[in-house]
DNA sequence: ACCTTTCTGGAATGACCAGTCAAGAATGAG
DNA sequence: CTCATTCTTGACTGGTCATTCCAGAAAGGT
């Protein structure tokens, strides 16, 4: 055995996500990753591939962090509508609130990506369905709990609800009017 | 006076515009631009400034063609629900069908571009604003012919359409299921 | 014919791109 | 200590980036 690791590999992929969270992938460049993530060039390459492979652990990584923040506000317990409006309102004030305005960055890899790069679009997709099902489970709770009597199709309510989520995040990006967008969600929640 | 222009300034403005449209403003390179629009590099610049200049133009030309279909849909006499199903449907089709899966150039430009570039926040905002006039007048014209008698806030369902139509592409960017884009625009309707 | 303007093509700019290589410094097991 | 391994560093590939410059060809009005 020999020397091991200087730098905290999980730290670094962090770092990579923000960068291309707030840059996008094309727009990111070796130059900028490496200056954010504290590591050399050369380390970069060795522990994570090419800037390609990078991007997708770090797809990978935004998961992680962010789907958990998801999925622990709809399980906590107590009024799912209510857990709902607050995923929509933190929505609206980090649209409000970054100055980056970063959006959602499986949104962002979405757009820009999945359209002609299979693996991001299957990542993406991926992202998308447990974030419906989070839905789903939280809706189906409601239900049992007596608070959406009358859903009839909590699989499509689900995914829409995923689908408004993604819309309102794309719109935060370009107003900053705060009434458009608690507008959009008092309509979306309004199915429930 | 001496030479004229050879080529048609609106069709090449057109050809950027697919260019942007399909790779984005960072994926598409000058050389891509000049190859596809068919004029000279020269030409380009002098016709249309730099880089940023034609993507802006670019997203007007956008508006333009795009926003008309939008508008003529909506304002067809007969039922508005219908116009409103034919719309969602369309864009189902549209994502289904486009192998490139383009998207909206419009929300592909707030993805990408909005939150770090003034200029492109601003018309991108200004499409937001004049698609949801045209929801809303549609919202109206239903109203007052009898078909939504229970609307209340016309003003914010209409820009909840226009969340719930930009979250549908981004969607439809990453799975190719029709079952879940379906979902998603039944749901969104059946708040009307 | 002339002159002015525009188109065309190629070459050049300097900057940045992703990715590689080699050499030295640091480290730890034996 | 010895020595194999891995880290760090900086220089270096070959390519592409957006943009500019230049020179010559083409065209149209006078």
């Amino acid at each position: 055995m020999a020397r091991h690791k200087e730098f905290d590999r999980d730290k670094a992929l962090h770092k990579a996500m923000e960068v291309f969270w707030s840059r996008g992938y094309e727009a990111a460049s070796i130059q900028h990753l490496v200056r954010h993530m504290r590591i050399n060039r050369q380390s970069l390459y060795d522990t994570f591939g090419d800037k390609h492979a990078l991007y997708l652990q770090a797809l990978d990584r935004y998961r992680e962090v962010e789907g958990r923040k998801l999925f622990e506000r709809l399980e906590r317990p107590g009024s799912v509508k209510k857990s709902l409006q607050q995923v929509f309102e933190s929505v609206i004030e980090e649209a409000l609130g970054d100055r980056r305005r970063r959006g959602c960055f499986m949104g962002n890899a979405m757009s820009e990506l999945a359209g002609r790069c299979k693996d991001t679009a299957d990542k993406t997709c991926g992202n998308m369905a447990a974030a419906e099902g989070a839905f789903y489970r939280a809706l189906l709770r409601g239900k049992k709990e007596g608070e959406f009597k009358g859903i009839r199709q909590p699989r499509a309510v689900a995914r829409f609800l995923y689908c408004s989520l993604q819309g309102l995040v794309l719109m935060g990006k370009a107003t900053q009017d705060r009434k458009t967008l608690e507008d959009v969600a008092k309509v979306t929640l309004s199915v429930l």
